[in-house]
RNA sequence: GUCCCAGUAGCUCAGCAGGAUAGAGCAACAGCCUUCUAAGCUGUGGGUCGCAGGUUCGAAUCCUGCCUGGGACGCCA
């Protein structure tokens, strides 16, 4: 891991970086290996608390190298060891060669003013050093509602959306909306045919029509402002009335739905824009001139294979048609155009098979398919009294996210949505989300934070003030070292769930952190009258750890309530 | 047939740019409220990390093959 310097650079990585700088020397200093040849120096944090603070394998890693056996290169890399200002109390080489470090309670001293001073900023690093990334997600179809599938997307690229942009990447969250081709078109007809049906005539739902009940909304909505008004009129502009009066609904409905489940964009992109602009004709032209397309069977061909692809894709299609790629194309072409060092697309299962295309595409307009990478969500099972409920958006039976929030609250949705690796699918279990019981992780942790807002509150009425005259190194129990080494790790996993893509690790972070402040709160008293220095020390760290929790949960786009 | 994801405790899942004795929650069992919120804590039991090879000092993690479950393989979007 490597870990930037910068303003928010916090305390346990400047240990860190001080500690590996000094391996990285003495390993040359031993002459173990060049300067050229040195492996980066990974140190870890051994799970065992009998192997210290912190370990290293570097001896294990230069065994190959220097042509030695690993203990003794460790002693060897000991003995060079320059020890001043590392905060090292002993060193143990151990096992098949770890190195491992016991740090003087002090290597943690200013971690507690740190955390105070930077509050609400605590967990900010510059890992992302100002990289401009787009993040696009949901990107929903406007011709229904948003079920499981895309909430757990909605949820994903929100929660990595905030991580990006705490670890110091310029993010821009993206929705993209298919406003153009069949799907819209499917929708005006439906709305059609909905509306004649509200009027007390028959009329047959077209053959890929939209089935859900918010067309049928829209069926009575038009009958209540125009009349048969529509009914009349000639169909070319009642469809087109329809397509354009429908979308608007539809998004309007995306966007509350959105808004109440705490994810807002930057940029809604319309399709319809790319052919309003030119941008499709303009992208095609730039693949034909780069020798990338050709006609066959009256249709225009993508090359694609030449990138990988299992076969080559259509792009204009006999009728004269674009198939869904070439927007598609236009669009990331228009993308990168704007100049994002690295896009993100966030889609579903369903949709996997066609990232190789885009990868090819993208690779044919002349820009690096590295800078594009897609994260794919599995798939959301729903369990309602242990039986799985299947849904269809077709039938109109589906779960929509607008339930769900509903049903268990927007907290447990998105804490559940994100517990989970983007690649596992997923079980959500209804009755679980929406119990308000121990079962459910999201109040075990909501818990701890109020926990600590209940000593905070009784202090002050104790006349005890939280502010940074405390001395933290009487917080010696092993419980208090616990938190603070946890505390110290935040910046880190937001940096690490960021640059690997992972926002999950904010959550097992923030669980982890909770369930080591419950343990010290069931064997630790902060409030002592008859201790007041203690007292002050404990109170900064409740406070610390209230800080922690509750930006962790900001992260994730939980509430942190003050009172449970 | 090809491709993608998953397979880890009874269940749901972490861990996977190789590292020390494989973790958590739930479920089970046994304890803890005259003391800052018991939506909590403490302890116990529970594993051939799907199977078989390979690479390595060392593999849940990397490579190959196979098995099982899910998904994708359109001139649909």
């Amino acid at each position: 891991m490597v870990y930037r310097g910068g303003s928010h650079m916090n305390v346990l990585a400047q240990t860190e970086d001080t500690l590996k700088q000094a391996i990285a020397t003495a390993v040359v200093d031993a002459k173990l290996t060049t300067e050229e040849e040195m492996p980066t120096v990974i140190l870890e944090k051994p799970k065992d608390k009998a192997h210290g603070d912190f370990a290293t394998n570097i001896a294990m890693q230069l065994a190959r190298i220097a042509k030695k056996a690993p203990r003794q290169i460790a002693e060897e890399i000991v003995e060079q060891l320059n020890q001043a200002d590392t905060s090292i109390n002993k060193i143990d080489i151990a096992g098949p060669g770890f190195i491992n470090f016991f740090m003087k309670e002090d290597y943690l001293t200013d971690l507690l003013p740190t955390i105070l001073k930077e509050d609400t900023d605590f967990g900010k690093t510059n890992a992302g050093q100002g990289e401009r990334v787009q993040v696009e997600f949901v990107s929903v179809n406007p011709t229904g509602d948003l079920h499981l599938g895309h909430a757990r997307g909605a949820a994903f690229g929100d929660v990595l959306c905030n991580v990006l942009a705490t670890a110091g990447y310029d993010v821009e969250r993206e929705y993209y909306i298919n406003d153009a081709g069949n799907q819209i078109d499917n929708l005006a007809l439906s709305v059609e045919a909905r509306y004649i049906q509200a009027l007390g005539q028959e009329a047959d739902m077209p053959e890929d029509g939209y089935h859900g009940e918010d067309i049928k909304e829209i069926g009575q909505t038009l009958v209540e402002e125009y009349g048969d008004k529509w009914a009349t009129e000639d169909r070319e502009s009642r469809l087109a009335f329809f397509k354009e009066y429908g979308l608007k609904y539809e998004l309007g409905k995306l966007k509350k739905d959105l808004a109440d489940f705490g994810v807002e964009f930057d940029n809604w992109f319309s399709e319809q824009s790319l052919y309003d602009d030119g941008k499709i004709t303009e992208a095609l032209d730039q693949l034909t001139k780069g020798n990338y397309t050709y006609e066959k069977d009256g249709a225009t061909w993508l090359r694609s294979t030449d990138f990988g692809d299992d076969k080559d894709r259509v792009l204009i299609k006999q009728d004269g048609s674009y198939t869904y790629l070439t927007p598609d194309i236009a669009y990331h072409k228009d993308k990168f155009e704007r100049g994002f060092n690295q896009l993100v697309n966030v889609w579903g299962a369903d949709h996997h098979g066609y990232i190789e295309r885009m990868r090819a595409a993208i690779q044919a307009l002349g820009y690096d398919a590295d800078n594009f990478d897609v994260k794919i969500i599995q798939m959301v099972n729903l369990f309602e009294n242990g039986e799985k409920i299947r849904m269809s958006k077709r039938t109109g039976k589906s779960v929509s996210l607008r339930e769900l929030m509903d049903e268990a609250g927007v907290d447990a949705v998105r804490y559940f949505f994100v517990s989970r690796s983007n690649d596992s699918q997923l079980d959500f279990d209804l009755n679980l989300a929406r119990s308000q019981s121990n079962d459910n992780p999201v109040y075990y942790v909501q818990y701890a934070h109020a926990r600590i807002c209940t000593m905070l509150e009784q202090a002050a009425a104790k006349g005890f003030e939280v502010d940074q005259t405390f001395d933290q190194s009487i917080l010696t129990a092993e419980k208090e070292l616990d938190l603070l080494k946890k505390l110290g790790e935040f910046p880190q996993v937001v940096a690490d769930a960021a640059t690997k893509f992972t926002p999950h690790k904010v959550t097992q972070y923030v669980f982890d952190l909770a369930s080591l402040l419950h343990s010290f709160y069931n064997a630790e008293k902060v409030l002592d009258p008859e201790n007041p220095k203690r007292t002050k020390a404990r109170l900064a760290l409740m406070q610390a750890v209230k800080i922690t929790i509750a930006n962790g949960l900001g992260l994730m786009g939980v509430s942190a309530p003050v009172k449970m």
